[in-house]
DNA sequence: CAGTGAGCGAGCTTCCGCTTGACTT
């Protein structure tokens, strides 16, 4: 009788899975997939003149889920709520709560952070209610980001044009992006020469830099010599065969490295950044199938990995000894850390979840081969490497610096070697020991060739998505469900734009958010989260009320919107540039402002005068060398919704287009046609032949006009500079 | 791996956090 049975509500599918595995057959269990009430999307939903109560509506796209979770729970009289043990998953539970409520039902909370038979049991043994501090405390939360959200965009809108947002977090982000950008373009590069030298003792050779010149420090920025004249002086001096060179130091110091933490989401997303370039939305999505698991043989599905959102570097006392019971067994005790290597989670993490790791630590890299796709196996040894170095011993490093001088001069140079490769047996990788040095004694040695090479300081990176999402993890803006979206919405506003791996804001994204900091200037900063994060936590252990804390942080708010709100007109015309042009129909001046799809040029007089144009500069421009062919006209350069094209500057009366040329012939035997810019259905740029659908040639990176010296092909160029050139046909690197 | 695309704009869309799925565009 299904009466018998208990009903548990979880949050994810996943989870429901597992859990169905341990409680058998007398536990109905279903899964909320996260939130299923929210502010309602069309108004703020918040009623200020009473404690802040806010209204909430089913999300509209859960109104399946919660039909369906409501006819689960007829019959039951107890029900279990086990969404994550942190604020939001007690928020869940209230809401699963107050939806789910009759008179004869009664809620049991369940709280484990780990899913194994046995927390999960020892939770239904002893289910407590939920924690309406903690509720209140996400409540706060929530209201909060929807007071910032709707208010600060409606305004921002006003100003910059419908569609612009602002929030707690995305403005945030892009205040990094920016303030990063700001470093980059004021920045003056230093110049400064560095000066090496070949030297040898007996057998061995090394390469050493000038250092010390005079007992003063040299060959950095700031310091001598600074220009060409004063290296060359310098060389001039390095040159006199009469001096005596010696090895006048030695010193060697051995050094412990310890292994990484194990993974949580923002150095997940990091790591296969740097190590496989996916980016994190990549990362995430196949993190996910690897924790949803692959079904594999007669084997039901399992999930390889622990949940992939999480902020806690925490291990499971299972796993830990499973670990070093496998590690053990596999590489021998002795390769083990000499203590347990415990993780505590850091400072203001939720700790709803483990850290990632393997499932299953048996369940080796190499036993998937063939299971997995590549990019899931690439992803799972990442995530398998880096928890099985955890339990590993220190690597042991010599690191070794050798001083050349003579006469008044002295050259420097250090050298690496490993002296016990530790955890890095797992994976060499982390580890790179560079520059190892010969056998060298103090005492004689012998200069023989010599240079002089310029350089200049450079300024920091742009952030790559990982870098900001370390940067965001760092700082304490967003969540590890959320850093994904954050950065897909600032490039849907068109606040950044991505090149390469990189993101570099636009001008709508600079304007915007210089302007945001400068009207609400406690708001988009950092400390506001932190400030928010401390109030929610008192908020959450009583301290506060929720009308309290969101009375305090409001109050910023609201004084910073009172005066944009009385200065609207004034910080849009700030931001209009000066045409000199005179509207054709009512003369009065014409200004470039900002709206929906960017800058367009408008009538001052506007609404008597509803005159308006297009920047014709800014999405068209002559493309050089090509005429129409139907009636040789020139071609415009255009950016349409699929991207660039050109098209014929007679239009409307002529209306040919064509794909952007690239100026490189198709190298199909006996095929005259020319290599085109083309976008796949999903968006991403190609390049065919365009004689498609007679010719069908066709790659994805962007060719150039040289050739391959193997195959004769025209040689492609990635964008990441450091990966070489490739051929496209051959595949082969191509040394230049 | 593969259509096309063109003149808007200046009040009714916007936030952050939890989770996945797909009525076929």
């Amino acid at each position: 009788m299904s009466k018998k049975k208990n009903l548990v509500i979880i949050e994810s599918p996943a989870k429901a899975e597992s859990l169905r595995g341990y409680l058998g057959d007398s536990y109905d269990i279903v899964a909320s997939n996260g939130h299923v009430r929210d502010l309602p999307k069309n108004y703020l939903g918040v009623d200020e003149s009473d404690n802040f109560k806010p209204t909430y509506t089913i999300l509209p796209e859960k109104r399946k889920t919660v039909t369906q979770l409501k006819k689960a729970a007829k019959g039951y009289t107890r029900i279990f709520l086990a969404a994550d043990p942190d604020r939001e998953g007690e928020a869940i539970c209230w809401h699963l709560s107050q939806i789910l409520e009759r008179k004869d039902v009664v809620f049991g909370r369940l709280r484990f952070n780990a899913i194994t038979k046995d927390t999960v049991l020892k939770s239904l043994k002893k289910p407590s209610s939920i924690d309406m501090q903690l509720v209140d405390a996400q409540q706060a939360r929530r209201v909060m980001d929807r007071l910032v959200g709707y208010k600060v965009s409606s305004w921002l809108q006003r100003i910059m044009g419908k569609g612009k947002s602002a929030g707690r977090v995305q403005t945030v982000a892009l205040r990094i992006i920016q303030e990063r950008e700001d470093i980059i373009s004021s920045f003056v590069p230093v110049e400064y020469w560095l000066i090496d030298g070949e030297f040898t003792q007996g057998k061995s050779q090394f390469t050493a830099s000038l250092c010390m010149i005079d007992g003063k420090s040299s060959g950095k920025p700031g310091k001598y010599p600074a220009c060409e004249e004063d290296a060359q002086r310098m060389i001039e001096r390095v040159k006199d065969t009469g001096i005596n060179w010696e090895i006048s130091r030695i010193t060697s110091r051995e050094k412990s490295v310890t292994p990484p933490p194990p993974f949580i989401t923002s150095t997940l997303q990091q790591t296969a950044s740097n190590r496989l370039s996916f980016s994190p939305s990549r990362t995430m999505s196949i993190a996910q199938q690897l924790y949803e698991g692959i079904s594999f043989g007669s084997s039901e599905r399992k999930g390889l990995i622990t949940y992939m959102r999480t902020d806690s570097v925490r291990m499971s006392p299972d796993s830990l000894k499973s670990c070093r019971e496998y590690l053990a067994e596999k590489y021998g005790s002795d390769t083990l850390s000499d203590n347990v290597r415990r993780y505590r989670s850091s400072k203001g993490s939720q700790d709803a979840h483990e850290a990632i790791r393997p499932a299953d630590i048996r369940l080796t890299p190499e036993k998937l081969e063939s299971i997995l796709t590549p990019s899931q196996l690439s992803l799972y040894r990442l995530i398998w490497n880096r928890l099985a170095a955890t339990q590993l011993a220190d690597a042991k490093i010599m690191n070794t610096s050798v001083t050349v001088s003579g006469a008044g001069l002295e050259f420097s140079v250090t050298g690496e070697i490993l002296l016990k490769p530790g955890f890095s047996i797992i994976d060499q990788a982390f580890i790179n020991t560079k520059n190892r040095l010969p056998e060298l004694n103090e005492g004689k040695v012998i200069l023989g060739s010599y240079k002089k090479e310029q350089k200049f300081t450079s300024p920091p990176p742009r952030f790559s998505e990982a870098r900001l999402v370390a940067e965001m993890k760092k700082v304490g803006i967003g969540r590890p469900s959320t850093y994904v979206s954050t950065i897909k919405t600032l490039r849907k506003r068109e606040y950044v734009e991505k090149d390469g791996k990189v993101l570099i804001p636009s001008e709508l994204g600079t304007t915007t958010v210089r302007l945001l900091i400068r009207i609400f200037p406690h708001i988009f900063k950092v400390d506001f989260t932190a400030r928010m994060e401390e109030l929610l936590d008192s908020v959450a252990n009583g301290t506060e009320t929720y009308p309290g804390a969101l009375q305090q942080l409001s109050l910023p708010l609201e004084s910073s919107l009172q005066m944009a709100m009385k200065n609207t007109d004034t910080f849009r015309n700030e931001l209009q540039e000066e045409t000199g042009e005179k509207c054709p129909q009512c003369n009065a001046p014409i200004v470039i402002r900002w709206g929906r799809y960017g800058k367009f040029k408008a009538c001052t007089s506007f609404p008597e005068c509803r005159y308006s144009k297009p920047l014709e500069e800014d999405n068209s421009s002559e493309y050089e060398g090509r005429t129409c062919p139907e009636c040789g006209g020139s071609l415009l350069l255009k950016t349409g919704r699929y991207g660039r094209y050109l098209s014929c500057s007679k239009h409307p009366e002529c209306k040919h287009t064509e794909p952007v040329p690239t100026g490189v012939s198709c190298p199909e035997e006996g095929c005259s046609g020319e290599l085109v810019e083309k976008r796949s259905r999903k968006g991403r740029l190609f390049y065919a032949c365009n004689r498609y659908p007679e010719c069908k040639f066709a790659v994805w990176n962007r060719p150039i006009d040289k050739t391959c010296p193997r195959c004769g092909f025209p040689v492609l160029v990635e964008k990441n500079k450091k990966k070489g050139i490739w051929c496209p046909s051959c595949r082969k690197k191509i040394v230049t």
